[in-house]
DNA sequence: TAAATTTATCTTGACCTCAAGATAAATCAG
DNA sequence: CTGATTTATCTTGAGGTCAAGATAAATTTA
């Protein structure tokens, strides 16, 4: 458990030092660990949004477009899909289909069994770009973890995959 | 390492089956614990702000509060600290600084070493308030993160601290 | 089948954030 | 000591998100 070797100390230690001497009575065991994953999602955001906006998209621009390509063929959801899996409103995504719409990167078809909705499919020319995205990101996430050995890594995603269990999940990329 | 039992699968592990079946020639070991660590964030972020929502305050304006309360007496920084201990930049600083303001629970008062800026302090409402809140987000932390195992959560925290340390860290709250 | 209800989406208004430029004080160069 | 530069903060304009209300189609009920 706290068998490790490394001394180093990061922002969120510094952090605790100081609650740790204003408020001694408190159990601080929550807060640094909510407090590290804050910090390293915040971190790595901008990291990853970085690929993105090198072929012209923004995080929530990739997230649509990613979601509708690994959904496989024919590229094709609904926005109730869309939104829900994406945990943004309706309102929320219907600014970014009308943004993506405009780009040309999907395409808004009708709904042959539900005339409320149309359904959002990825373009020919949204289909390329996340072709081409993908394997930069994929790369780029590499690159991110790469400092972290593989033991730590595997324990990372292991007790994540606790807490969310335990959260009981919902969202996307 | 990988000898526990869990066979639960959360969010995530349905978005990298989808990912695998359509592209399975990829290395999707960062996406995954990427992808979990902005999913968790993400969950947790509303959970957290409840409280201080419950107390008039969002979670900007708990960050400033509590970064200044544990800073110890006289509860007082200087602008760009705040900011960069933040993460944030100068111009949200000067508006969440108006906002508090306007509530009365931080004051401006003159910098005796430089006339550019104005320290930030906590006003005896503002520590008031705070003082009132702590307890509330400690015990709610220790709620949120009750499901998972003692030693499943220490590992997460030292992972975290791991990749923290390898990307070199930075912020608050 | 017509009214009532539910569901799917869009619209509106407000909030938070940032990047870039503007201001003003402090510090440095000569 | 004076102009140039740096530093600290604020202002402005634009973008993304949400909550709540508005629409309109689908479904249920009588």
């Amino acid at each position: 458990m706290s068998e490790k070797v490394k001394n180093e100390t990061d922002a969120v230690d510094a952090i605790m030092a100081q609650w740790q001497r204003e408020k001694p009575e408190f159990d601080l065991t929550a807060m640094e660990v909510l407090g590290r994953l804050k910090r390293a999602s915040a971190m790595l955001s901008p990291k990853i949004e970085k690929v993105f906006l090198e072929f012209g998209l923004n995080q929530p621009e990739f997230d649509v477009l990613a979601t509708l390509r690994r959904s496989g063929a024919p590229y094709c959801l609904a926005p109730t899909e869309l939104f829900s899996t994406l945990m943004v409103t309706s309102g929320t995504m219907t600014n970014r289909m009308a943004q993506l719409e405009k780009k040309g990167l999907i395409e808004r078809v009708p709904n042959p069994d539900d005339a409320r909705s149309k359904l959002v499919k990825l373009s020919d020319k949204g289909f390329e770009l996340i072709e081409a995205i993908l394997p930069h990101h994929v790369q780029n996430g590499l690159s991110l973890i790469a400092g972290v050995d593989g033991g730590s890594l595997s324990d990372l995603n292991q007790s994540l995959k606790d807490l969310l269990t335990a959260l009981g999940t919902s969202e996307a990329e």
